[in-house]
DNA sequence: CTTTACGCCTGACGGC
DNA sequence: TGCCGTCAGGCGTAAA
């Protein structure tokens, strides 16, 4: 579900929120998440006050003081501020509360999110460790994508999408972002020249910037910590839209699986 | 090294 | 109504 601006956004969501914030409590009622939440889980973070939350690509990280603890909120995954504890309901994972009697709910339907507790600095973690530049940074830029692309044969649309080239870029914003640019999806990456590769940064930055703006994109299920859907679904340009008119050029939008992931594309706007 | 295919899960939806 | 196949915002891993 979440790609970078779902994740921003639920970080702005819960920030002002747990920030300053001691914990009392930690309830982990199912650990079952892409990797089983451990024991030791609740009582890393029981006691602490809440310093900071800060985004590493789809990363939250929850800077507790003695230590910081990693959410990733796979597909399905999202997190809520309740005011007041209230009964759990299906697949409502695990509860953060703190002493004013708030609590950080995380809900996860098909578990493939995740929950680590992190000693040390996070940046060095194996999940953090390996990750590409951040989209919106200074370090994604067109030197950065041509350079890497040399040689590589897979499509631009993969490429992009891999967190070492660059990191919060998923399924719909690789979409919008080759069609902001021109770029057809299954164009070989070593094959986009520097020129259109400065025009998909800037479409990159351009289209996560907006979802951001507006609460990211909600399909089917994406809420922010106060329960609200994002709005820039009605943004989109091509994902989802495949049968449906260009806006540029009126062709139908087509829709063409690209490495295991549904792509859809203006096959007269993009070359 | 890069690239590909496969799971991991639940739930929503469309077709019959 | 009900059943069944298909598909979904991610990504680690094994294998080619």
């Amino acid at each position: 579900m979440p790609e970078l601006p779902e994740v921003e956004t639920t970080r702005r969501g819960i920030e002002p929120h747990v920030v300053g914030q001691r914990v009392t409590k930690v309830v982990v009622r199912d650990r079952r998440l892409r990797w089983p939440v451990p024991e030791s889980f609740e009582p890393s973070i029981v006691g602490n006050t809440i310093v900071s939350v800060d985004r590493r690509a789809k990363y939250l990280i929850v800077d507790v003081g003695e230590g910081h603890f990693l959410i990733h909120l796979g597909m399905s995954g999202s997190l809520r501020i309740l005011p007041t504890l209230i009964e759990p309901e299906a697949h409502d994972h695990v509860d953060v509360i703190f002493e004013n009697g708030t609590a950080m709910r995380y809900n996860d339907p098909r578990r493939f999110g995740s929950m680590h507790w992190v000693d040390g600095n996070p940046a060095e973690h194996w999940l953090l460790a390996e990750l590409g530049p951040e989209p919106l940074s200074e370090a994604f830029n067109a030197s950065w994508l041509h350079d890497l692309a040399r040689r590589r044969k897979g499509p631009v649309k993969n490429f992009i999408m891999q967190q070492s080239v660059v990191v919060g870029v998923g399924n719909i914003y690789a979409s919008e972002a080759l069609f902001i640019s021109g770029i057809h999806p299954n164009r070989p990456a070593g094959r986009v020249s520097r020129e259109r590769y400065a025009r998909l940064v800037d479409a990159i930055k351009l289209t996560l910037s907006q979802a951001i703006e507006v609460g990211g994109t909600t399909l089917r299920d994406f809420v922010d910590a106060n329960g609200a859907p994002g709005y820039f679904s009605q943004k989109l340009k091509v994902y989802g839209r495949d049968g449906e008119a260009c806006v540029e050029c009126g062709r139908a939008i087509r829709k063409r699986v690209i490495g295991q992931r549904s792509s859809f594309f203006c096959p007269t706007c993009q070359r």
